[in-house]
DNA sequence: GATGCAATTGTTAGCGCTCACAACTTTGAT
DNA sequence: ATCAAAGTTGTGAGCGCTAACAATTGCATC
């Protein structure tokens, strides 16, 4: 930066203030210095202005099974509306969740003096344990609807849950069984309680609950059981994976879908319209959740914005896993 | 720091020497230094000490497509690894793949100040761009093999193909067509190579070449060209997901696999056992990759040992899309 | 031409840490 | 008891930057 200044002609102090935008810097100067930069190819020390401003421009991203579909485009909307805005993202993904993981690993970023953090970790324990923390910088939780202490950014997955089963609804299905995440995922139990409310506001009985674990391998295993016993006409499929698995074990029971059993899947998946027969399920985009989180974080660290909250709105893309019920 | 000095009953540079694990410190000191620590919740700033020391602890991630199954474990390996060896890791995800948005890239890892950079940027002129920077911390590229100016982590994706075609040839298939993923990629190019080998070695011609996207949507429309001209008796496919989109179309197409036609996949997605049938396919660790790319850079980080190389390697899971050859 | 005010530029200090070196303390051999 | 060598601790400087303040300049006003 000296060295810049000597070239330029002026002091240091000249550099910074035309590196920072200051206003009071004469356009003949800040012409001079920013010759001597490119001249120079000079870049300023990171590690230096993080020093003095208490400000390290990163933000932290905290998540677990973060090579998921879901979590990694969020990943991926985060990255880039974060580098966008000027900042570097530092990722620790968790392979164990617990209290202790969570803390150690905001600790983590602490450390490294983020400036805020995104957690997409979506397990309900997760908000707790976050609000117990006395982190000194902004906090999104993706899942989160965002109260007094936590800033969240969400899809609404009890109205995408509420699309799927009307969409079954209006075909004349009456027996609608889920096959759901593990109730422990915030997102499971919103898609539950999106089925019941739909299902009960029509006024059915959400009788078949069946709890999975997202696999393709839980959704084959739960297909064959549900093959054999027929107490439902259709199905919805906590998630697009899922639903292969009970696809193929439809398939391998000669149940044919849609004519004897209906089913609908959950996030889109690119593979989904080529499963078969090709999937009817709800999009939900991730990309757009992640970029969101950027926005309530610079909101607040910009703007001095308190909490907040954003809604992303999944939509309903119908294929060929869906038909009216035979009377 | 001051502080914590204080409270022990030392000097800063002491409290230093135990933080840094520094041998001549005596037991008694390092254990009141560490009491103190603890006492006072001290954290040590990272932007001070990589200010004086010119280290961050930081290694930087580029890539590409990095919501991919590939990358985005590959990336989970990175972190796991990297995260348990004390470095934070920062990750670039690009849009769009030019020159410059990999210069870009490294760039803004270098203001970062970063330690060390992983590149997975699967295309074969990243690797030229990457001689031409004159980056000065390590660089390990992904999918190279490795050379003097350039580390390289792979998986043998030759072998995987040749484990793919040979299984195809023992069963009596000679007719043995290939859905490539696109030529300019280094992946699609190596499965390429390893076919052609592998058939070449055999005494038979690799006729049947078609360059695909790596989606399902291209193995679908790709698929049913096939199925229509049934030029071949076995068809081996760059990824899964094109697989995917083949088995559908010859599911539409009223072509049995396997016993019209075997299919061999690559990746093994945890999916591809639930396809209709479930797919026989090459599967390869990409978490491991990852974390052999951190041991690389460590070694030449902390041992200044200059490039190498480390492959992984990948093997064969048979399941229901391949049959004997019918004579 | 003197005066005041704003716009522009320079000077100094210090963020929290590690390095090089100086100073002190112990140990063990003479 | 004496001395050297090793082990242990303290001191001062400075990494590259920005904030606060001081100094200078330009320019309109009386």
């Amino acid at each position: 930066m000296e060295d810049v200044a000597r070239v330029a002609g002026v002091s240091h102090q000249t550099v910074s203030r035309v590196l920072n935008n200051h206003p009071n810097v004469s356009s003949k100067t800040r012409e001079r210095v920013e010759q001597a930069i490119t001249e120079l190819g000079y870049r300023r020390n990171t590690a230096a202005r993080s020093l003095v401003t208490r400000r390290s421009q990163t933000i932290g991203v905290l998540g677990s099974e973060m090579a998921q579909y879901g979590p990694s485009h969020t990943l991926l909307g985060v990255q880039q509306a974060a580098r966008d805005a000027g900042y570097f993202v530092s990722v620790a993904a968790l392979r164990e969740v617990t209290p202790e993981t969570i803390k150690d690993a905001i600790a983590h970023f602490m450390d490294q003096g983020v400036d805020g953090i995104v957690v997409t970790v979506p397990h309900p324990g997760t908000f707790d344990v976050l609000r117990g923390i006395t982190a000194h910088v902004p906090l999104v939780a993706v899942g989160s609807v965002g109260d007094e202490q936590l800033s969240g950014a969400t899809v609404d997955q009890r109205h995408g849950a509420h699309l799927a089963v009307q969409h079954l609804l209006d075909l004349g299905h009456t027996q609608i069984g889920h096959l759901s995440g593990p109730v422990d995922w915030i997102d499971a139990a919103a898609r539950i309680e999106g089925w019941q409310d739909a299902l009960t506001q029509a006024g059915f009985e959400p009788a078949t609950l069946i709890e999975g674990d997202w696999s393709a391998e839980c959704g084959y295993r739960e297909g064959l059981r549900i093959a054999a016993d027929r107490s439902v006409t259709a199905l919805f499929v906590a998630n697009d994976q899922m639903a292969l698995g009970v696809l193929r074990a439809f398939h391998e029971a000669g149940v044919h879908v849609p004519n004897d059993i209906s089913v609908v899947g959950f996030d889109d998946q690119p593979e989904s319209a080529y499963f078969i027969p090709p999937l009817t399920t709800v999009a939900q985009d991730f990309e757009e959740l992640g970029q969101r989180c950027i926005g309530l974080l610079l909101d607040r660290l910009e703007n001095g914005d308190t909490v907040s909250a954003a809604t992303v709105t999944p939509r309903l893309v119908v294929r060929s896993t869906t038909a009216p019920a035979s009377s």
